[in-house]
This record gives C-alpha cells, structure tokens and sequence, in this order.
DNA sequence: TCGATATATCAACGAATATCGAATTATTAG
DNA sequence: CTAATAATTCGATATTCGTTGATATATCGA
C-alpha cells in the first residue's frame, strides 16, 4: 500500500452507490453477488453499476469471477485491510499509546 | 456513523494532498500542527490549503484551536476509528469468523 | 445458428471539484 | 491607530466525474 493506491480506492468509496455496493459485498462476505443482483438491489441502471463495479474492481477492493454469464463480485478483504491500515500507520508518532489504534 | 457521514470523509480524503495532510496530522498526534506549517511542508498555496482544511474539518477528522494568530490543527482520533469501524462492520455476516477485520 | 440473457463499452452532456488571484478578517506588536 | 503576520473567503476557470442512451460482447438454450 502506498499513497497513490489508497487515494485511489478512496476515491473508489467516495460516492454512494459504489460506498453501498462495497459495504454490501463486505456483508456478503465470500459468496458474493451477481452485477445484476447489485443491480436491482440498488435500483441503479446497469450500465451505470457497470461503470462503478469497474472503478471499484480498479481500485482492488472487490474482484469478479465469471459463472456462466454472470459476473460474481465479491470483496477483497486482504486489499480492504491493508488499506485500513495504512490510514493510520505511526499514528501519534513516538507515543502509541495515545491513539485508538491498535498496531 | 451512517453512509452520509462516511461518504463525506471518504471525499475528504480521497485527494492526494488533503490525503496527505490527514496522514501527517496523524503521525503528529495530540500537538498537531499550523496551517503555515502544513502549508510549507507540503509546499501548497496556503489559500488552496485553507480550502482543503476546511473540507477535511467539516468532515469531521479534523479539528482546530486557535492559539494568537496561528490556528493549531489535529486529527480527531475518535472519529477517524468510528469511520473505519464502520467500513466493515457485518463483515461476512453470519460467519465472522472468516473475515480479517477483529470486532 | 438464432434469440435471449447478462454484462461491458462508448460518446456526450451536465454537475461537481481543485486551484488561483484578489480581497477580507483576526491577532499581535509598536 | 497602524503595520505586519496568519489564515480565510470569494469569484472565475479548467478539469474531472456520474449518468444516460445506444451499441457491443459473451454465454446459454433450443
């Protein structure tokens, strides 16, 4: 993880369709969940879902596998936590103990 | 917490520079820094600066004291955990046990 | 092969965002 | 009060982003 690459999946979550289609996947954990399901669950035009799974996918938070003619998304959780922790990594520099973080 | 609220500082983080100035406030902890001081550290125009730490504190991560003519910046350590907190919570609902993400 | 289903890609347009120069507010020192 | 310093606010502009309609690709079943 570095600066460009959570910037870039910052980027990903900062708009709420794409912020609701990750926490989803995240719920859904490895079984995932159609683009199509997304879709309606969503109640966004699929082309525009579309566009924001790509983004997501770009950002390496969520991947695909085809089955079929469907796409199964679903998080990646390994991507997801080294991003989380990358926020706050030397947090209160010197002092750790003064952050709620723990290392 | 709630989507609105995360989305709002998913944005405010999601541009390189105010990226960049969350980070460093972290990393400084409880004495936090000037707006000059990030300024000239990040070699930022200081009014484009002030804009970007106004985005950043009306999100919440961030806050202020004023100390004479200087205005003292922070991060909002509590905040920033309940935000990230939230990005995972019912992760792998049903199974916990197969996400990375500790409740 | 043909039609249907699932999803992605492309071009275009309106909305939101970052940055810059100029002006403004707040505080301190003399 | 005046000058200097620290920082914010405003207006304008150029760029980026989200959505849509239309079209294209991939897979499956008959």
């Amino acid at each position: 993880m570095n600066d460009e690459n959570a910037v870039k999946i910052l980027a990903a979550l900062a708009q709420s369709t794409r912020f609701y289609v990750f926490r989803l996947l995240i719920r859904k954990g490895p079984s995932g969940l159609s683009a199509g399901a997304i879709a309606k669950e969503l109640k966004v035009a699929q082309n525009t879902l579309s566009t924001h799974l790509n983004i997501l996918t770009a950002a390496g938070i969520i991947t695909y596998t085809r089955e079929g003619r469907t796409l199964i998304y679903r998080s990646e959780l390994q991507n997801t936590k080294n991003f989380m922790d990358y926020l706050v990594t030397d947090c209160c520099e010197g002092q750790p103990e003064l952050c709620s973080f723990g290392k």
